[in-house]
DNA sequence: TCCAATATAATTGTATACACTTACTCACAC
DNA sequence: GTGTGAGTAAGTGTATACAATTATATTGGA
C-alpha cells in the first residue's frame, strides 16, 4: 500500500500498522466488536502478516482489542462512558501534571510551550482547526514533559490519544477555538509566572471546559 | 524450556513471555539500561523468535523497554522515582475509584471482597506472606472491576503491576501484615456499609500508608 | 426434516528464512 | 600511532511456511 512506501520517519511496519488501527478505532471506523482478521488487514495494507500481529499484540496491551486466544481479536473501542472516564481520571492527574510541571520546567520548555501558544494564536485567526489541534496536543506534551515524570507523562499521553476524536469534534464546535485560546493563554501566563495555583486552576478549567462540551457532544450524537 | 511446556491456562507463548520479562524487569532480573537481544531470550526459553518479538513490543508499549529501530531494545525499568510517581497518580485515581466501586458494586463483587478478606485473616495468622499479597491484589482488583470503568480498572491494575516489587518488600516489613489487615477490615466494613466517604478515606488511608512504608523501603535500598 | 459425525476450510500460533541496517574488525595509507 | 574504509559479523525487520486450533459445510442416518 502506498501509504507505507515512502516509510516516513523510520518507523517500522509495526509502528505505522499499529497507529493506523488505533486511529481507526478511536475514529470508528473499525466497529465496536467487530473482528479483525489479522490476514485481512495484512492483505489491504500490502504487508505480510508478521508486523500486523505486532501491531495487534500492542493494540490487545491499551485495551483497545481483546485476544480470544485461536479464535481472533475483536475491537473494544472506546465509548462515550470510557471518554467520559477518562476524562474524569484526567482531571485528577493534570492537576498533579500541573504541580510538577510548573516546579520543574526548563526555560526552553517554557519557550516551547510560548511558541506552540503564538502559533496557536495564528492558526486560530485562520481557522485552521486541524493545525489547532496538533498544536493543542503538542501544547499538553510540553507540560507532561516537563513533569520530568516517565508515567505520569504516558499515562497522560495515553488519555489524550484515547479521547482524540471526541476532542476533534469539540473543537470544531462555533466558537470554541477562541474559549481554547484564552484558556490556553492563562495555562501560559501561570507557567510563566510560576505559579503553581493558577496553573492548576487554569488546566483544570480548561479541560472541565472540553469535557463538558465534549459531553454535550456525545449526547448530540447518540441520540 | 520446561516452564513453557505445559502451556498453562491457554496462554500463548507471547503472553507467558510477556509475562515472565516483565516480572523479570520489575524485579530487576534484567537491570536499567541493559540491552535485550531477541534470539538470545529466545533460545533461553526455547522457543522461536516470533512470540519473544511480540512480548518486547508489548512491553514497548507499557514503557517498559525502549526500542531504537534497528538496533535493538534496552530495559527501562521502575526506578524508586517512578514508584513515587506512580503512588502518587494512584492516590488520586483511587479515590474516584472508591466513590463508583461502592455506587455500582453487585451483591456477588461484595461478597467476594468478603471472602478475600477472610482468607487474608487466615493467612494473616499463617504469616504466608505469599499468599497474603496475592489476595492483596485480588481484593484491589475486585474493587477496581466494580467501578465499571473499564479503562479506570486498566489503569490501576497496570499500577498494581509496576509497583509489585515495593509492595512485596513493603509487606515483608515488620508488622505491616497486621497493619495491612486492619486497613483491609476497614475498606471492607465501608463497602458492605455502602459509605463512600468512609471507603475512599480508607483507602486512602490504606495506599498512604503502604506508599510511606514503600517510600523507608526505597530509601533502605538505595542507601 | 433434523441431528450428529466427519471432512474441509479459515484463522491463529509458531518457526524459519531472507533482507536490511548497524556495529565491529582489521588492514592499509598517511 | 592514528584515521579511514572495506569487509564481515551481529541483530533487527519482514515475509513465508508449516502446525494447531476453531469454525463451517456436508453427508448419512434416524
Amino acid at each position: 500500500m502506498d501509504l507505507f512506501d515512502q516509510k516516513k520517519e523510520n518507523k517500522s511496519l509495526t509502528t505505522l500498522i499499529f497507529e493506523k488501527i488505533r486511529e481507526d478505532i478511536i475514529n470508528d471506523v473499525y466497529k465496536n466488536d467487530e473482528k479483525i482478521i489479522e490476514a485481512k488487514v495484512a492483505e489491504e495494507m500490502g504487508v505480510s502478516r508478521t508486523p500486523v500481529r505486532e501491531a495487534i499484540k500492542q493494540l490487545e496491551l491499551d485495551g483497545l482489542v481483546e485476544n480470544i486466544p485461536n479464535r481472533g481479536v475483536i475491537v473494544k473501542g472506546v465509548t462515550p462512558q470510557d471518554i467520559e472516564d477518562i476524562y474524569t481520571m484526567r482531571l485528577a492527574i493534570e492537576g498533579i501534571a500541573a504541580k510538577w510541571s510548573v516546579e520543574r520546567m526548563s526555560e526552553d520548555a517554557l519557550k516551547d510551550l510560548k511558541d506552540i501558544y503564538e502559533l496557536m494564536e495564528f492558526y486560530t485567526v485562520k481557522k485552521d482547526i486541524e493545525k489547532i489541534f496538533e498544536l493543542n496536543t503538542r501544547f499538553h506534551e510540553v507540560i507532561y514533559k516537563a513533569s520530568s515524570s516517565r508515567y505520569l507523562e504516558h499515562v497522560l499521553t495515553d488519555f489524550q490519544q484515547f479521547i482524540k476524536s471526541t476532542r476533534k469534534i469539540s473543537l470544531a464546535t462555533e466558537g470554541r477555538v477562541e474559549e481554547a485560546l484564552k484558556e490556553h493563554k492563562k495555562i501560559l501566563d501561570a507557567f510563566l509566572a510560576k505559579d503553581i495555583k493558577a496553573a492548576t486552576d487554569a488546566l483544570i478549567y480548561h479541560i472541565e471546559h472540553s469535557k463538558c462540551n465534549a459531553g454535550k457532544m456525545v449526547d448530540r450524537t447518540t441520540k
